[in-house]
DNA sequence: TTTTTTGTACAGTTTAAACTGTATAAAGTT
DNA sequence: AACTTTATACAGTTTAAACTGTACAAAAAA
């Protein structure tokens, strides 16, 4: 009864949790995944995760290679244990956040390439007649400027 | 042929400029909707929108109303017209940004809520023994702090 | 070398999202 | 009141994502 107890409080953590950990673009069995390795001792092989998490074991292992490729856990060596073992990166915060504003930054970095680049054909065509669609053109890639400079600073502002 | 390579321009842009829009959580249709409705210079009907975009007129309404909802674009009265018009809301980076940081920040509140009311159930619990699951979740929600706080303080930043 | 163990490729299935077309209610026009 | 016009509800279809199970290749154990 209490360990009944005990256990659907982490499975709540789990359902919580992931659910912001979703809002960093993982999929939500990649959250969850994340999660259950983020609140377990020990690293974990792929049979233990599919069994806690009732998944294929093709499955999980999609998933936590997407984790892993995305930096998000770490394959761990133990001497004597020949499956592989993962267990969750620390610190959270940094982990996820530093992930995230740079996908942000780069993204609009090659966005804005790719504006300026059309912008530059534009320009190569009649020069005469003044293009509204310029001066969207323009905005929009103010906009991407903008966007670059905002997640940079919260890069920054991050340890404060 | 001139205005060909002005047509294609704008499509690119539509293109390009929806991936991006896209990253604020929006369909690829909502999108392009917004981004078509951006670059014109007068507000539109979903008969127009549903036109230019390929679309069924139904799929219009109802991103449109997704948008409208989400405040991205606004309904316009024109005497004498009978139709809905929309437009796109001014300026872009305002727009947009608030909107997000706004999510972020009543997300992680939320979410931030939902484990305290766990963390208080598991101080109800036999406090005897010390659970390490405490600590995690003591953990997760300064992560859940960390969030809400950067993301404020970008949108104290947005305007510098 | 043969046998076992372990992770993943691949094909197929299930589930969910996006989209369409018809039907209808609400409002405008005659 | 009868007739149009316009947006949307709803049911059904298409398309894409998530997931499973079998099969296989690489590595370890025998």
């Amino acid at each position: 009864m209490y360990n009944s107890t005990l256990e659907n409080a982490a499975y709540d953590i789990i359902s919580v949790f992931a659910k912001t950990i979703e809002m960093f673009d993982l999929s939500p069995l990649e959250a969850r995944l994340f999660v259950f390795l983020y609140l377990q001792e020990q690293p974990k092989t792929l049979d233990e995760m599919s069994e806690a998490l009732g998944k294929s074991k093709t499955s999980i292992s999609t998933s936590i290679r997407s984790l892993s490729d995305a930096n998000f856990v770490t394959l761990v060596w133990r001497k004597g244990v020949r499956k592989d073992l993962y267990e969750a990166k620390y610190p959270l915060f940094k982990t996820f956040m530093n992930n995230y504003v740079n996908k942000w930054i780069d993204a609009s970095h090659h966005q804005k390439d790719a504006l300026e680049k059309i912008q530059k054909e534009l320009e190569c065509l009649d020069a005469e007649q003044p293009l509204e669609i310029m001066d969207s053109l323009d905005e929009i890639i103010e906009f991407h400027e903008q966007i670059a400079s905002s997640f940079h600073r919260l890069q920054h502002n991050q340890n404060a």
